[in-house]
DNA sequence: TTGTACGCGTTATCAT
DNA sequence: ATGATAACGCGTACAA
């Protein structure tokens, strides 16, 4: 730690002060005034020493730690949490907060009660990041510290939570097919019962009964959401004389699957198929060729939008003070849902006009 | 923070002892015994109440924070960078430790003197860790702290710091396509000249070397390291009639890319070509047709590593505490080189026997 | 307008 | 074998 560190009192003797108008004055302390001359004078002392307040000691004081503890099941297990993190952290630095990481099997958590005074003691909220998009109850641990859930949403509402509109970017996808002439569209989706899949779905059914397109249940193939059952998928829903011209997948590992298919089929990209994904993986979706033109999921944005949330929490709004001691805890939050943006490749063209002749 | 903490005190009171007592026992000082009926009791009583020290409060008394700061650049922009947290993450919890993130760019780093500051107060050290492996000089920043390198060596050896083996990983990556038979071997490599690239071909050389088999430069292309680089290298070295058998690609996206250049030259994996990757990015590797063979980074290991370093140099051993102020400071580190493992799927088979008409 | 002194929860020193 | 108390560095009520 410090070796030697500047404190306030080496400010204060330098400037000529005492320690409290030094605190006063770096604190913008409203009731206390000193002279402007005074002020700029700490101030500048205060930088010359590259004088800044000892956290640990502040947080002892004022009893509040200003740290974020970012609780997640396996961190960063999946490419995703990176963004997550990144867009919780960046917004916690704008604010003067510090995240702190916490790893956690899902069945610890429960478990967990001294993990809940670790908890507790040190940080001032948390945010749970569950690996992917579900409906949780909170766990047990959580129930006395301010949380926010990340990627999922809390049963019962008792915490705030924000969650990728999977239904909207699902809408945008196969609308971008649409938009492209397509009429016939298959979806290549996944056999879990998650919320991505049911959105996902009513996205794809919107937009084809928006579009007047008549939803038929052959188009869609349900299969393991990695890259073989992408494959397998694609196959079935490709190998037929009234194969769809246009492919949306659940997600872009489905969808490396299905370029495997369509390549093997003879299926050229995106002349003869069209083809949007889900996810944005840039790894995948930039290395396939073509490039996939796929949907985003806003995870920077969603750390961004819970860090945010939870010092709300934390330092609830100076209006209306009078109800507030009576309205907390039993408020009901609705769990937030961002947008997933369209990202557009090169996966998607327009069919080949009515009647062309097939040159395979 | 704390709503209703239960604090030492109250653990002392309902023990019926002083809270010196109760903070003898907890902490296992030496010094001072207690009766073992006693100590019984203070335990049992505090494990009741569920009491566990307020850790900013331990912090300000002793001088340490027990945080371990995560420096990296852009954090977890790569997906790799997950691996190298969850690493330094399980260790610093097995050892008490808490990480915190710390987000930089690297040109901040240098003029962050604020950023110094805050570092140098709230935590006993910093993991820096840079986005892909590279030489470089400590930042001014991190003179102060107790720093230990994660994926890059540090140009003077003042401090610790871990980096992959390379040319061993390379090493085993060529060796594999020489055990099933190889002795044609072409590498597709990457056109910057950082350690990893220096590194993988001296890899590739030595497995040559050892197995007796000719450097040809002609076999060796090199292209921007991403997906379409590795199409252009791999049709360069593929689309001849002398072409190899077997492939080493510099990462995995550039492995990708070659599937393709060998799927467009009707080339067959691995029946006509076998392919070894590097990265072991298992979105990639294991989405490819077939299963891409390659080699992995030991992301999680370095993570490990580098925070066991991390608190040697915090925690001195007490062996020989005599001569410790004058040799540190002094002291040069040797980087250390973690291990590469090769990681075995279906992209390599031996080669078709000699004569064997090639059927394309 | 500025300074003194106390408290935050622990640990550590020194008595008893 | 156990307990009283100072000290860690800061923020702030209260006195000047």
């Amino acid at each position: 730690m410090a070796r030697k560190a500047v404190g306030i009192k080496d400010v204060a003797r330098e400037a000529g002060v005492s320690v409290t108008t030094v605190s006063h004055i770096l604190n913008d302390v409203e009731s206390a005034r000193a002279s402007d001359e005074t002020r700029e004078r700490v101030k500048s002392t205060a930088k010359r020493l590259g004088y800044g307040a000892n956290r640990i000691a502040r947080s002892l004081r004022r009893q509040q730690s200003d740290m974020i503890g970012l609780l997640s099941e396996e961190i960063a297990t999946t490419p995703h949490a990176g963004r997550i993190i990144l867009g919780a952290q960046e917004a916690a630095q704008k604010r003067g907060l510090t995240l702190v990481l916490i790893n956690t099997s899902r069945d610890q958590l429960d478990t967990q009660r001294d993990s809940d005074a670790l908890l507790r003691q040190q940080v001032d909220g948390v945010l749970y990041a569950t690996m992917y998009h579900r409906t949780i109850n909170l766990p047990e641990s959580l129930k006395s510290v301010p949380t926010v859930l990340i990627d999922s949403a809390s049963q019962d509402g008792t915490v705030p939570s924000v969650v990728p509109d999977e239904e909207g970017g699902a809408f945008a996808a196969v609308q971008e097919l649409i938009d492209h002439g397509h009429r016939r569209i298959g979806f290549v989706t996944n056999v879990d019962d998650v919320p991505a899949t049911r959105g996902r779905l009513a996205g794809y059914r919107r937009a084809l009964g928006e579009a007047g397109i008549q939803f038929d249940a052959q188009l869609v193939v349900a299969e393991q959401s990695e890259t073989p059952g992408g494959y397998k998928a694609a196959v079935e829903v490709l190998d037929r004389s009234d194969r769809p011209t246009g492919l949306f997948c659940y997600n872009d590992r489905m969808a490396m699957g299905a370029y495997h298919a369509a390549s093997e089929l003879g299926l050229r990209i995106p002349v003869d198929l069209s083809i949007v994904g889900f996810d944005n993986q840039e790894l995948i979706a930039e290395g396939l060729y073509p490039a996939l033109t796929t949907v985003a999921l806003p995870h920077y944005e969603m750390g961004e939008w819970a860090l945010s949330a939870l010092t709300e929490l934390i330092l609830p709004d100076t209006t209306n003070v009078t109800s507030l001691d009576s309205t907390r805890g039993a408020r009901i939050y609705e769990t937030a849902v961002l947008p997933c943006p369209i990202v557009r490749r090169n996966s998607v063209s327009s069919p080949r006009p009515l009647g062309e002749p097939n040159r395979d």
